[in-house]
DNA sequence: GTTGAGCGTT
């Protein structure tokens, strides 16, 4: 029975609203904005497919793109898939929406997706340290003979 | 055929 594993899913509680656990990716912001409209959900069916996540995260807003991802050795569901929408709001609203929604007799987990593909226009900010210092030869060994 | 944390195949 999914409804089960469903609700121990429920009690479980995957998005914990700790105020001090706020990472970048795991923080349920209601009142926030996300940096993304590509949208990571999890706890799906195994029998869900791209078809039940596209209408099931449809309504709202336009959507770009929704997949689930299945094994390739298998063929079959992961358990987990993207959707990502035009607007950050729209995918907003869905995350807002479907968090912890049942879908397929599951309940689902919408969160922000991580950035898989790294934008050739914003390169991360990483700051080249020059490791020069500290490390000046001593060639004053005159006694190496 | 099946059992549940996670971030994908371009």
């Amino acid at each position: 029975m999914a409804f089960a594993a469903a609700f121990r899913r429920i009690l479980s509680g995957s998005s914990t609203p700790s105020p001090i656990l706020q990472s970048q990716f795991a923080s349920v912001r209601h009142n926030s904005t996300l940096t993304t409209p590509k949208l990571f959900v999890s706890g799906l069916s195994r029998s869900t497919t791209d078809e039940n996540l596209f209408n099931a995260f449809a309504s709202f807003g336009k959507l770009r793109e929704a997949k689930v991802i299945v094994d390739r050795a298998s063929g079959r569901s992961k358990g987990f898939g993207f959707v990502t929408y035009e607007t950050v709001e729209e995918a907003e609203k869905a995350r807002e929406g479907m968090n912890a929604k049942f879908l397929d007799g599951w309940v689902i987990f919408v969160d922000p997706a991580r950035p898989r593909e790294p934008l050739p226009r914003q390169p991360p900010k990483q700051d080249t340290q020059p490791n020069e210092a500290g490390f000046t030869t001593n060639k004053t060994i005159g006694w190496c003979g």
